[in-house]
DNA sequence: CTGAAAGCGCTAACAT
DNA sequence: ATGTTAGCGCTTTCAG
């Protein structure tokens, strides 16, 4: 019967014939070991089967090599819209490349959200942390800055000063998707997106105006709407509007919500894009292969979540960064569910 | 200026006229502290802001309370498939409900999987592992076995002594595609899957024999084919097999795949049910927006996730453990995408 | 019920 | 270029 000790970087030392701070030095590679010592630890590292302790090193160096990443309310609902899994498979590709774990944390209403982040930072579990989306209410911001410790938030923040973040041009983006109902000669347009508890609604919702408004369109209250973002959520929001007003076009900042009003409009009698014109927010996979095929904005997930994860890497290694914070550009895709009037 | 030295156990231990060894069984809640210490240290604690440092406690107690999740090949590819972040969703509500977090392994291929493995296990980073996804030829599983390291893979694996494990019957799940295409009077059924490398794959190809054999039909090599697990795999296989044979039913074994394969019919000049019916596996939700509607095997991933997760946890904690596998059910969605002949 | 002390396995000054 | 020596912050015998 073997009883098979752990190999600690002692053995290693023993068995090469040096201290264990040669073999530490060695692990890390360190330039200012002769080869020599080089090859014969690492001989004697190989017949022993050892393998650092990445707990015992992340002890004493104060690093983990590992980013946290804080999903959005409960991680059970985030990954079931689409956004989500499309920005982490960008982060992974990132954190890949560099070299860097990912902790996920699990959590299922605010205060355990609040819970995960102390863990992870006082825990001295992760290097940094990815916020994936961000409430006007959050008060993990401020805590995160006031522990001074490195953080990008996926999504501009209401108060910005003195965070790192990732977006699109959320006002541009809102603009875009308008305008573009605009110039197919539609005047009652609608506007649907989630909890103005989210900045992203706001400032889609402000781009929804500013092309109205730019266009000599007046603002209708009835016209608007907000509703949590899921199928349903969308279609609650365009049955409320539809009892009450006449639009031809609809702005839906989530493609999910986007089907859910879809639904909607049918149920009401209505065809879409003949009676009804609907562009949506995300371009998820699902929205080429509905019907009919959604007319949607790209907003690059993937690339959010790429961009967040370089952002974040770079202040971690103390790389120069030209800026505390990364547009990345929406484009319309051009589908089906519109039509000029 | 604050020098806010990080505050330890031994601040509190000062603060609370105590010995560290007694903050340390205060904050294990142990028993054997006296109602009044334990006051006195959680008051020192509160006034400091003492927060444990999981790396610290990890290292002294040999426990990490987290969950070790190896993806399929690239991490990166993972999210593009929903069946991912659905068993993700499954493990997440485990996780917390149980206070692990997850420790998502970045790996881009065969190699780096395996090394990722090693650094989570040597690395004495996490507790146990599950293992999303199990190739035949996949040395994964005997090396974790042989490190006697805790892990569950969903998927049944092709040597499954010693090894815990979650999966759908998928002899029976393929069977119950098959004979539903039988039922309503096809004979010519193609069968479309992953790489035989996936015992999945392997067992759903048995099942689809059963089904025919059971039936009196005969295999067909040239109504077979195998492809990479994307839409593009989907089509690839298909225009292949429409080149050669002329089915009038095809079971794929993913849904994602199943999308390729109605393009491809399409492009062929053949209509979807009409002409071909199709019925896919997993049921994600796209395919209930597919057009048609995508009749398919619903594998419970969510459930698989749960599972999965349950099992490792119980094995963790030295529960006692009915079986070293469980079976999670499946269930035909019978949507538009067949049709009798 | 509590304290003292010895690690857990590694890194990082500081020497040499 | 390499060794010595303290820790990192916590848990856990072993005493008492």
């Amino acid at each position: 019967m073997v009883m098979r000790m752990n190999v600690t970087i002692k053995d290693v030392a023993k068995r090469a014939n040096v201290a264990p701070s040669t073999v530490s030095r060695v692990i890390a590679d360190s330039p200012r070991i002769s080869k020599e010592t080089k090859e014969r630890v690492w001989k004697a590292m190989e017949e022993l089967g050892y393998y650092p302790n990445a707990i015992a090193r992340s002890l004493a160096s104060k690093v983990t090599n590992t980013l946290g990443l804080i999903m959005p309310r409960s991680t059970e609902e985030a990954f079931s819209n689409p956004f989500f899994p499309e920005v982490m498979r960008g982060i992974s590709v990132v954190a890949h490349r560099e070299k860097y774990d990912l902790l996920l944390s699990t959590s299922g209403n605010k205060e355990e959200e609040k819970e995960a982040v102390i863990r992870m930072v006082k825990g001295k579990r992760v290097d940094g942390i990815i916020l994936l989306s961000s409430r006007t209410t959050d008060e993990l911001i401020p805590w995160l800055r006031d522990e001074k410790f490195p953080f990008v938030v996926i999504g501009k923040p209401l108060d910005a000063r003195g965070v790192y973040w990732v977006d699109n041009d959320n006002i541009g983006a809102s603009k875009l998707a308008t305008n573009y109902l605009i110039k197919h000669g539609h005047r009652e347009i609608a506007f649907i997106s989630g909890s103005l508890e989210y900045v992203v609604s706001l400032d889609r919702l402000d781009g929804y105006k500013l092309a109205l408004e730019e266009n000599g369109l007046t603002f209708k209250r009835e016209l608007v709407e907000q509703e949590e973002f899921s199928e349903d959520g969308g279609y609650r929001a365009m049955m409320k509007i539809l009892e009450r007003a006449k639009p031809t076009g609809v702005v839906v900042t989530d493609d999910v919500m986007a089907f859910g009003v879809i639904r909607a409009t049918i149920d009401k009698g209505f065809r879409v894009p003949e009676d009804i014109s609907i562009v949506g927010f995300n371009n998820i996979p699902l929205s080429a292969f509905a019907n009919p095929p959604l007319t949607t904005i790209d907003i690059s997930t993937f690339e959010l979540g790429i961009k967040s994860a370089e952002l974040l890497i770079a202040r971690l290694k103390q790389k120069e960064i030209e800026s505390d914070h990364i547009i990345v550009p929406v484009k319309l895709i051009e589908r089906k569910s519109c039509v000029s009037r």
